[in-house]
DNA sequence: TGAACATATGAACAACTATTCATACGATGA
DNA sequence: TCATCGTATGAATAGTTGTTCATATGTTCA
């Protein structure tokens, strides 16, 4: 071992969450991680779309997309509803916006 | 392809934000996306530590923190300082607070 | 009922990532 | 200057992830 840190450590283990809720934490980010989900999102900004329009957007396979979607729907980031043959996806709540809003605004300063 | 979506698809490709930024955001949350990171920042909530205090935190090697605390130096989320043999580390700014805050509030309700 | 369309899903593969191990670097004090 | 301590780093590996391909499910309409 180092040298001593057992009464800073004590303090911040108090402090810590628990590591349930940090890897919830961590789970979540991971599906804001990938460029495809953040554009999928993104295209939600305006309202919902169905899957072939989200698809043709980011010219990528229906199937890629059905994919992505799942894991957001699975993260409760987006919602579906179908109307006949299509599903539309739409933004679940405002929290997608706002932790987009705060990412972006690391970047761009 | 499937059926019209030209219309929707000139809006939303109008409003959308060029595809480095978007690369950018979903590098950004990659980092966020490890629960190794995650621990580590909020470790640095209450203020700077050393690499040992850290890896002796977490109960991880010294190596495995040294990587991750690359990681979050080079997304810009912490700071080091050197003091004497000892690094340390901390919080470059308060995004890092409000988008765990954000992601928290998700997954909390 | 059957054909066509929109979407979902499982398996497979390539690409990426986190940790470990070994070692190098930099600072201190004797 | 040398031994030691704290930290960084490159290579290797096991585990994870995104896309593709093939196919299944569900809906509409003739």
């Amino acid at each position: 071992m180092a040298h001593d840190h057992s009464e800073l450590l004590k303090k911040i283990k108090k402090d810590m969450p628990e590591d349930e809720l940090l890897q919830d934490l961590g789970d979540l980010f991971k599906v804001f991680g990938d460029t495809t989900r953040i554009k999928i999102m993104y295209a939600l900004y305006e309202g919902e779309m169905c899957v072939c329009a989200i698809s043709e957007l980011l010219n990528m396979t229906q199937s890629a997309i059905s994919h992505q979607l799942k894991t957001l729907k699975d993260a409760n980031l987006v919602s579906a509803r179908r109307d006949g043959k299509e599903i539309y996806y739409s933004l679940s709540d405002d929290h997608v916006k706002s932790i987009i809003a705060e990412g972006y605004e690391h970047i761009t300063e």
